[in-house]
Parts: structure tokens; C-alpha cells; sequence
DNA sequence: CGGTCGTATTGAACACGTTCAAAGGAGGCG
DNA sequence: CGCCTCCTTTGAACGTGTTCAATACGACCG
């Protein structure tokens, strides 16, 4: 993991593709998703058209790099937001509304982005092979969240929790999408009050008359993300 | 809802409009929606591509014609799935199946299709203001389910049970565009091991420990459907 | 220096969804 | 019949994402 790998110079392919994939960023955050053609992005990064797709199969491609890349701001501004913090609730709160401020300027064409994720075969998706990395970065997000907090959680609900609350985040996600309230405060305030919800869900799960359900539940769980 | 109404003969107009849906939904089943372009509709149907765009705005607009005329065979198939049954988990069972069944021949396409779904800014969201009346088709359906049933579920989850129903078809609906086992039988798996989870779930709704929480989440519920 | 091979780059061409000004029809009225 | 009006129909044209054969570049070798 920590190995010294010899560091080459970006290639001149290296450097194309980085311009164009700038550009491409830039433009759909000034005019949109649908609002950016490739023609336009090609002749803001000063190559043809074809020269876009010789390092990206497709525009839709170009939302995975953004995708990608705000993931990674999630994981940072999660990490410090959670770094003074040992309660549950508020650690879950900050990484949720965290998500949410770094993708409201884009709130306006994601969900042309978002719609991607409901197509089975889209390599877009959150559920396919493609997105395998960026889901468990996201997911080890959660999982900080879940271990560096002082609740008392059943250990067999602390392992599946992660993914959990993952798919917890999709539900948030698409509610998020659709929401139209100005600043997306609908979506803020959704967080807030179905966080404490979840929290309490959560440590319900010790209590007698639960546990057959959660078993249960938990094995279903487990079999779907484990050979999908 | 029983009045007479002066049944006026077809005009010229609703017969090319009824042709140009026809053939374009015969040609989804056949080949697929990306597969069929809107020149070869018109063809097809024998009227020019123009002509086509004077009944239908897009051909997304064609989708949702295609699902208007699914919601309608599911709330029939699962009319008579559930005439001699009373058992909440079988009434259940039968509706989630019978919604895979009647859409089986349309998987491949399918995903193409439910992708707009995600989409919040387009009409084919089912939680767009045009999709209303589909939704509380089906949502009347989970109604029926609950209705016609001999199980005991206290008075506040009663009502805002098909609400959440519905919700938890669409999860499955999720689940199955993304199915790729032979005859999706990983979704029929998947309804059976939940279905009886959920009733389970519903049936705890009566004990002590859990009514607090039940009471925030169905007010949640309600005020998130009341005026979103 | 010339030659060769793999990588990069080009831009015209294609098929598609969509638009629109123009033309066609059908019925009503004088 | 002639004229008008409104609904219907047409097909060329536009802009889009995407493809592909042709070309240019650049590093290496003899």
C-alpha cells in the first residue's frame, strides 16, 4: 500500500485527457448536463470532437469522473466533521448534511446525472461493477461513522450497519433529487428529523421482541451484497 | 362514477393517435426502447414522423403510455390474485408477483425505461405530478391488499400503510431492473423472503416499545406526502 | 538520416430526437 | 358553389451524441 512507485510524468494522452475532462467538469457546472455539448467542450479544450472520445467512451462517462471526484470531497469534509464528535446521532447528521452541501451547486442538473443510476445496465449505476470503489469509499465513510461513536450496537447489526445506512444515504439521495424547495431545505430537514429516527431504529434492535426480525433481515442482507 | 355518458364515435384524431401508441408499444416489446426509433414508428403506423409529434411531445411520452397500460393490467391481475385470499403475507405475496410477471417480457427494456424515473425534473418520475393518478392506481391496489385482509394492524399504520407499500415495491422494482438471473428469479426470491418480514413487521407495530417510534416516523410519512 | 510502428488527433459523416413552416383535408356558412 | 376556419399531416431541416477511416505525431531502431 505505502510502496515508492517510481513517479512518471503525465504522458501527452495523460494530459489531453485531464483538459478534456476539466473542461468538461467546468462547463456542466457553468450550463448544465444536457445544456453542455461536445462539441462545446472539444472546442473550449482546443481538440476535435473525436479526440473526446478517444479517451471517453461516452459523455455519460464524463458524469463518472464527477462522481467520483465528489465522493472524494465527501470522504474529506466527512472525516473532519466527525473528528470532534462521538455521538451517533450527530456524527451521522454531519456526514448527511456534509453530502448535501457539497452537491447543492449541482443540484439543479443532477438529476439528469442521478437518473443514470436507476438503469440496470448502465455502468453508472451505484449497484454495478464499475462503481464497486466508489461505493465502498462511501461506505467506509459510514462504517467511521459507526465505529467512531460511543453507541452500544449489537455486533451482528454493527457489521451490516455501513451498508445500511448506505442505502439509507440513496433514499436521502433521491428524495434530494426531487426536491424543489429553495436551498433544498426540504432535504435538510428531512435529515434532521429522520436521523434521530434511524438512531433510535438502532438501538432498538437490542430489545427481546426485535431480534428475531433483525436476524433475519440481517441474513437477507447479507446474502443480497454478498453475491449479487 | 356510474353516470351515462354519450358515447362519441372516435374521431379521425384519436384513431391516428391510437394507432401511432399501438404500433410504437409494439415495437418497445419488440425490439426494444432505444432499439426503436421514432422514424420507424411512423413508418410502421404509415403516417410521417411529424405526425407523431403532434400526438405525443416526446417519445418519453410514449413510456408513459406504456405504463399507464401496465399499472392497469397489474391492478386487474391482482384483483383476482386476491378474491379468495385473506391472508395478509399470501394477498401480499400474490400482488409483488404478479407485478413481476406482467413486466417479465419487458426486463431488457425496462431499465432503459425506469431510469427516468430517478430523473426529478422529468414527468416520468413516478413522484411527478403527472404520474399521480398512476400512483394512487396502485397505491389503491395496497389498499386493497390491506383492506381485504384478516390481519390486525393498529388504526394510525392502517392508514398510511399503502403509502408505504408502495414504497416497498418500488425498492423491489430497483431491485429487479438490476436482476440479471434467469427469469429474474433472484426478485421472486427476494419478494418471498421479504414479504414475511414485513408483515412480521407490521404485526410488531402493536407492541409498547416501538409505538413512539412508529407514531414520528407514520407523522414523517404523512407530512412528506401531505404537500411535498 | 530514413523507416517503422504504436499512439494521438482530426473532421466529415451517420442516425437519432425534435421542430416548424407549409400544405392538406373536412365541415360550416353565405 | 366559394370561402373560411380549425384540425390534421407532411417532410425537410436543425442540433445532438457518436463513429471511423485517414492523417499526424513521436519515439525508437538500423
Amino acid at each position: 500500500m505505502a510502496e515508492t512507485v517510481p513517479v512518471e510524468p503525465p504522458s501527452r494522452g495523460e494530459q489531453t485527457r485531464a483538459l478534456i475532462l476539466d473542461t468538461a467538469l467546468r462547463l456542466f457546472e457553468e450550463q448544465g448536463y444536457e445544456g453542455t455539448t461536445m462539441r462545446a467542450i472539444a472546442a473550449e479544450a482546443g481538440v476535435s470532437v473525436g479526440n473526446a472520445y478517444y479517451y471517453f467512451d461516452s459523455k455519460e462517462q464524463l458524469i463518472q469522473a464527477f462522481y467520483g471526484r465528489n465522493a472524494q470531497r465527501h470522504v474529506q469534509v466527512a472525516g473532519s466533521a466527525m473528528r470532534d464528535e462521538r455521538d451517533l446521532s450527530s456524527r451521522l447528521r454531519a456526514v448527511l448534511r456534509g453530502w448535501v452541501d457539497i452537491n447543492e451547486r449541482y443540484h439543479e442538473f443532477a438529476g439528469s446525472f442521478f437518473k443514470h443510476a436507476a438503469d440496470g445496465r448502465s455502468p453508472l449505476s451505484p449497484f454495478s461493477r464499475e462503481s464497486v470503489p466508489a461505493r465502498e469509499a462511501v461506505t467506509s465513510i459510514f462504517r467511521d461513522v459507526v465505529e467512531g461513536s460511543d453507541a452500544k450496537i449489537a455486533p451482528a447489526l454493527r457489521a451490516e450497519l455501513p451498508n445500511l445506512l448506505w442505502l439509507y444515504q440513496m433514499g436521502l439521495v433521491l428524495y434530494w433529487v426531487h426536491d424543489r424547495s429553495p436551498g433544498t431545505a426540504k432535504t435538510y430537514e428531512l435529515i434532521d428529523r429522520t436521523v434521530p429516527l434511524v438512531v433510535r431504529a438502532i438501538a432498538l434492535s437490542r430489545f427481546r421482541v426485535l431480534r428475531g426480525l433483525l436476524d433475519d433481515t440481517l441474513e437477507l442482507v447479507g446474502s443480497l451484497t454478498g453475491k449479487p
